[in-house]
DNA sequence: AACTCTCTCAACCGCAAATAT
DNA sequence: AATATTTGCGGTTGAGAGAGT
């Protein structure tokens, strides 16, 4: 059997939003919350299908939304991280405030792809397109690379390694459940997280998987055990920490729970996680790190 | 002015994961 | 545990705007 269509289309709007159609959206929001899409177009008096409502108040509506063009440091981070994750928007989004995954992926796709070959670099491997012939040839000292994983790999293929690198990231995780541990637990490795972590910090200074670029990705991921609150209850992460060794979303629970601030880590500012990170996104992750008088 | 081409981006679609029953 | 339902994601499409001829 298969899956019942998300409503009922024949009497269902299509196409662009009118204003009135924004309006009642809006003002439904802001009265009952976001959520509940499928039952929200009725409740507002909307002839739309839940997930089009939706669509429309993540990618347009929204209050907090950033309208303009993208900043050249904001490219150049989309770039780090999409050589960090490959087609993961969503996580590509919640780092950039503002931003949205459909509005980032137009942006890499009608940008910065143009923008990476003019520069010679092939936008899918991030390396020197007269390299991308002989990419099998897996260079990163990493044992897991998502860049460039189909969903429905990165999804369904088994994290069966049981030492588990995310690669580029200054954070090492195991696929067990250790790999939830409190900070400074020892790890399968012998070290303390920390010492890990300094570890990997220089191991991703000595690797550059961008062709001698800088990857510091400046990326803060707050410390989930210690304010679970911050997280949002969207985000299954904290409300169900079980370990899906077949699924990405255990790797983004692993780095909730594991990973810390990198301004705090790198003796920023305070012992504190900087404030930029402690404004977690939707996605459960705190935004990446600006310079604390930004 | 009229037409064609190219580009942009809002919106749709299908799928899979998450959640509810 | 099995099934149904809802939500969220990434790929793709197509209408509209702007540029070029």
């Amino acid at each position: 059997m298969g899956r019942s269509p998300c409503c009922e289309k024949a009497h269902t709007n299509k196409g662009a939003w009118t204003k009135e159609e924004d309006q009642r959206l809006i003002n439904y929001i802001r009265v009952h919350g976001e959520g509940c899409w499928r039952s929200l177009p009725k409740a507002a008096g909307l002839l739309r299908c839940g997930k089009s409502c939706r669509l429309r108040w993540i990618n347009y509506l929204r209050p907090d939304l950033k309208r303009g063009n993208f900043t050249e440091e904001e490219d150049e981070l989309i770039i780090k991280l999409h050589s960090l994750l490959g087609n993961k928007w969503s996580l590509i989004a919640g780092r950039l405030p503002g931003r949205t995954d459909n509005e980032i992926k137009n942006y890499w796709n009608t940008h910065i792809k143009r923008k990476l070959i003019s520069r010679g670099i092939d936008p899918q491997t991030h390396r020197p397109l007269n390299q991308t012939a002989n990419t099998n040839t897996v260079t990163a000292p990493t044992e897991l690379d998502f860049r460039n994983t189909p969903t429905s790999v990165s999804k369904s293929s088994s994290i069966k390694n049981p030492s588990l690198d995310f690669s580029y990231n200054e954070f090492q995780f195991k696929s067990n459940t250790d790999s939830l541990e409190e900070p400074n637990c020892t790890t399968s490795s012998g070290m303390t997280t920390d010492e890990e972590q300094q570890e990997q910090l220089h191991k991703q200074q000595q690797y550059d998987p961008s062709n001698g670029q800088d990857l510091n990705l400046e990326l803060s991921i707050g410390i989930v055990s210690a304010d679970s609150s911050r997280v949002s209850s969207a985000n299954s992460a904290e409300s169900k920490p079980k370990v899906d060794n077949n699924n990405f979303q255990f790797l983004e629970q692993a780095m909730v729970a594991k990973a810390v601030c990198l301004c705090w880590q790198l003796g920023f500012g305070t012992s504190e996680i900087c404030r930029n990170c402690q404004n977690s996104n939707s996605n459960g992750f705190y935004s990446y790190c600006r310079p604390l008088d930004s």
